[in-house]
DNA sequence: GGTTATATATCGGAT
DNA sequence: ATCCGATGTATAACC
């Protein structure tokens, strides 16, 4: 882990340093006042402002403002990297093809260019996803419904792969649709494209149900799902069982800290901040 | 545009450096060793690892490696950043209410920590976006289909809203879904739930008929337009012409400046190979 | 605040 | 390479 920084160099300097730094496959950030040109799927153009652009050495670049998570301009990995001074100042260029896309920032003027090698091996470990529900469904099939047999996941289909197949107590096919979140019409519609694809697989004669499987559904969705005869259930994607309702002390106990104090403002803790802990 | 900049600062500088900048209302990045934890919508635990960490003035908090254009861990705006040591080691949290989040940076070890006083007026100005595509309709209808009459834009349904609401030639009521880029079955059944409503709406008597507008389309989802007596057209957000086969260069270039070092490379077109039209 | 849909979405997996 | 769907999606518009 080094940093190597520049603090308000020349156009020149920095590109000399930029140069380097790619060459070395670091990570950079420039900040300084610039202009930014993009072309591609579609076109922007951004006028002079202070900005954070951050280069990866996979290519990904982002021009960050004071403002919002999302970068104002940006491209994704498996883009290269070039840099150049014209007119005395510093232009820093990413290409790609397929789709052709260019991504341009040219300084006006560069207060920090920084240069970072970067260590890191370590993977994100997540709980909650689609998939954690999906385990919590096939190694107790029961939370669906009493009697439901997994039979396949990712089964495939005319409309795509279907999340679970399976059958019910009857031996009637069940098509099960999981998202993580409370799901709207587009979830609705996609559990009924796979359920059209089976009805056309199968034949009008044999049954299938679709089963829409959520934490929560919006009251339109709902609606379509009884318009169009499927099926909702509710489950947690963390625990793989029914949400706990809010409105009464329903509380599964999380012996949680005592909020300190109203939110309003700061509350930097100090030095020695033995804050709560989690 | 000043930045202030400490270089492997012990972590109670780096505290005091940080609320400093809290109090400014700076853009602040820490780049170190470090652990991050988060808990909220899902739960997530990264090990230790160099990464970048950029907190903004509105409360966004990005933690970034040197890889990938989306950050590994993030807080959107409106979060409440806070800053503590503890056992000597600088912790940054970002918390915030409904939902209930909360993302935990605890670092071994600051190798840098940086200041920014940003000042950014310049809007960002985008060209070909799904917007850009309906004024092209509206300005000029015929390019959709001779004849066609727009009535009203964002018409409510009871599916939602309708991006374009028209008549054509015949009079027959015509709802137009539109697309900036190539569209599969998931912009069909919108479409489709459109056109559900408005039969409801209008009864079976009445005809509607549903268009799609897009710079081309899937084969899974034109056979689902096929099949549901759904209509296709190819139209470029940019233009709001028929989108250019690709078969040959037909370049529009942008007299921008000579490419100054190697990597010719240029022009090779192609983007979304589009397929017929329905 | 919830709902709905867009996005230069990004990203990953399958084909 | 395209297609397709998940994402702690983020973001905006509308209610």
């Amino acid at each position: 882990m080094t940093v190597n920084t520049l603090h308000r160099p020349t156009h020149r300097d920095a590109l000399v340093h930029l140069e380097a730094a790619f060459e070395r496959g670091d990570m950079v950030t420039i900040f300084g006042r610039c202009t930014v040109d993009y072309d591609g799927r579609a076109t922007s153009e951004l006028g002079p402002g202070d900005r954070l652009v951050v280069l990866k050495p996979d290519g990904s670049i982002l021009v960050h403002t004071d403002e919002k998570r999302t970068p104002v301009n940006w491209q994704p990995p498996g883009c290269t990297h070039s840099a150049s001074v014209r007119d005395g100042r510093l232009l820093v260029r990413s290409t790609r093809t397929s789709p052709d896309e260019r991504l341009d920032v040219q300084f006006e003027r560069v207060e920090q260019c920084s240069a970072y090698a970067v260590d890191d091996r370590s993977d994100l470990e997540l709980v909650g996803s689609e998939e954690d529900l999906r385990q919590h469904i096939l190694s107790d099939p029961d939370v669906l419904e009493a009697g439901f047999e997994p039979l396949e996941t990712e089964r495939q289909s005319d409309a795509g792969a279907i999340d679970i197949f399976g059958e019910d107590a009857d031996g009637v096919a069940v098509v099960v649709e999981l998202k993580r979140r409370r799901v709207g019409p587009s979830a609705a519609s996609q559990l009924r494209r796979y359920v059209d694809a089976l009805h056309r697989e199968f034949g009008d004669d044999e049954p299938v149900r679709g089963v829409l499987v959520a934490p929560s559904v919006t009251e339109r969705a709902a609606d379509m799902l009884d318009r169009e005869g499927l099926e909702f259930v509710a489950l947690d994607p963390e625990t793989g069982e029914p949400p706990v309702e809010e409105d009464d002390g329903e509380s599964r106990d999380e012996g949680e800290t005592a909020d300190d104090d109203g939110d309003g403002n700061r509350d930097t803790d100090d030095g020695d901040g033995n804050r709560d802990d989690a």
